[in-house]
DNA sequence: TATGAATGAGCATTCATTCAT
DNA sequence: TATGAATGAATGCTCATTCAT
């Protein structure tokens, strides 16, 4: 008995272990030449296995697009939420955000733009994808879509539950908590966008520090 | 002679005619579907040619591409350079700034975000779709940077002289003005950029006030 | 001017020239391995054109398979419909009708075939081809479908009106007519059909003269 | 010994309950896609065994086929032999054939079309499937095909028997058997093919009653 | 025995681009 | 100049069959 369910236990991971393999080697190809440009051929290659043994475990390149993209947002949640429970200032927990923020990007590179650039892709990738196939799968579609819209959420949360905080404490001045959790998303999200069009580059620390401290004092002269 | 010149300026001027024609087809295709998704057929057939014309006068789909962005940077352009000419405070001018970019990129849609994301565009563009192709193209597609490199540049300028004007008159704190610079920009790209991202929509008047209060005066209590 | 119809008439006319080709070749392909054996690359290569210039004349391979069942009903009923016209008697018709069938199907081998289980084919064509593509396609497939039976209609049609010919005439017993139409049809087709199941082979002179004896006159000892 | 051998004969038992189960499965899934659109997951999925299993039982797609096939012949064989042996006149006999025929075709739907085409089927399915693959499976083909005659041949001995019965006892007016027998089976198996053709449908005693009476009788006034 | 996993060989269809007129 | 025709090279996805356990 108990060998069984070792044995099935060992497939069962050995199962999750190659879905990883894929998705890892699906990131690669998708960062290095984004949805359209990367082919199936590519992430088989990449991932040392047949391109049939990839429709084994993943019914699509949009599944498996998607199934990247929303392992990318759980390990973001789980972080962002993980900050905001410190017990520190407002403005601290901010500064943290915009840290992880940037780490993060770095290390999921050009999947997160695809998926920050989220409607004009989407609206692409379902008008356009879906609208020739099957409408079975347009569904499909909506549920990813809908799953997504929650897991975007908790960043929002997050977000406007510390701007709270820090007005409530004082450290911030009186304003509109989405107008400002807004500016704050812009520029955080813009600065790491625009970073090719710029000459000078930044390492994380000096980034944090640029962002955070405009964000906080502005230009003007007091 | 004069009748021939006649000639061959009508000529010429159908020709420029033809090609703007053809280039505002594919703006507004390439603004729909993106530029992978976007078929020659598709502008073929706004345009209302055939596809063996847009050939005749453009030499790829990549070059219909650049040719967009090129004739977009050069509106910007002058027009940047023509808030920079106007008598009044650094500040009322980043405002206008803010303002036009906005207005911009509404006009332009897509292309613009397309043309943001450039050097990951470009990157892909350049070493993915012209590694596969005759070298020679390649040297046609550095003369495209080059030449847009250029006009990049004058974008910049504009801000840093701003910048500049508004800390000699004391408007603005002195800061590090391509750090400054750096942080404007993120600020105004990434609102654009983030928009689907938000429930809330914003008008025009709404997201100038806001971007330029913002990075004007900070979040932090006085 | 003339001369410009001149060339947009020849031109018109290599276009259907090439059809035909392309048609032809597929015939055969269809003949030779079936339907859904019979790949595009075969029907290129045989045609003498590359795939993608298949896909210049005709939409897909369905198109293809419907234009030669569509052009072989056509040519038949024109027969049919001459046959109809002479001024014999109801028995000589039919013994030509017999003989007409032969030989066409004859030459039109195995597309005859596909085309005369059609329900079956057709049911498993358009319920499981078609049900996993756009569903716009159905809609195609229903035009075929009803254009096709009005083909079909004329070849009962010329039957049943030789054989009430030949019951006024006092050539026939009084029958039913359809049931007669049905013996009929079932006979020459069946005929046809299980050809291949016989080791004797028949020719031409000799099968018409059979089918018609027995359908004439029965086995039964008057 | 004995257990064993008892072991031995449940094991065998069982194999053979699973072979009839992979077959029912298997016929099913025919009649309904047709033998290149069915494909090996419908028949597992449908037999409720996993693909791997399935090719346990049988060497390949094709074997299985040819299994269903050659047990329709088998039960179509002892049927008919069984109505030779009946102490009735040639002509009930020819009319008992004809009612089991339809009843049987009926029953065993698309599968007997697909059997009764067999040549042009076959033909397909050995120059074209097996000449692509090795050559051993080439020596099974023929196999099977021997195998195939051998039934196939007591069949048409049945119909010879009665017809020579038919014409000795008087019932029938002397005709060549062989030309006689391929007319019946054509106006037989014509009937049930063209079926589908016909907008007037036949019940079994119908059908039964409209064949024999043409074939006996045909339609000549007296 | 039974099965999940793996795969090679295809296949219909698309598309940017070139050619001939 | 303008265009219909032609095409090579892909591309996502499928399926009968084999393998390892």
């Amino acid at each position: 008995m108990k060998k069984r369910d070792l044995r099935i236990e060992r497939e069962q991971h050995r199962r999750e272990e190659n879905k990883t393999y894929i998705l890892n080697a699906a990131e690669s190809v998708f960062a290095k030449k984004g949805f359209s440009f990367a082919t199936m051929d590519d992430i088989a290659e990449d991932a040392q296995f047949s391109k049939a043994t990839i429709y084994h475990y993943f019914k699509s390149k949009k599944e498996i697009f998607f199934e990247i993209m929303s392992e990318s947002l759980d390990e973001m949640n789980s972080e962002l939420m993980s900050i905001q429970k410190e017990k520190t200032s407002a403005a601290k927990k901010l500064k943290e955000i915009v840290r992880f923020t940037f780490d993060f990007f770095e290390r999921k590179q050009n999947i997160y733009r695809i998926f920050l650039m989220e409607r004009e892709f989407m609206q692409k990738f379902f008008s356009f994808i879906e609208e020739k196939q099957k409408p079975a799968s347009s569904k499909r579609g909506l549920e990813y879509i809908k799953n997504y819209n929650v897991k975007k959420k908790v960043l929002v949360d997050v977000l406007h539950r510390i701007l709270e905080e820090g007005m409530k404490s004082g450290e911030f001045r009186k304003m509109d908590v989405t107008d400002t959790a807004t500016a704050f998303t812009s520029l955080v999200h813009g600065f790491y966008f625009t970073r090719f069009w710029r000459e000078k580059k930044y390492d994380l620390e000096e980034c944090t520090n640029l962002i955070y401290s405009i964000f906080l004092g502005g230009i003007k002269k007091a």
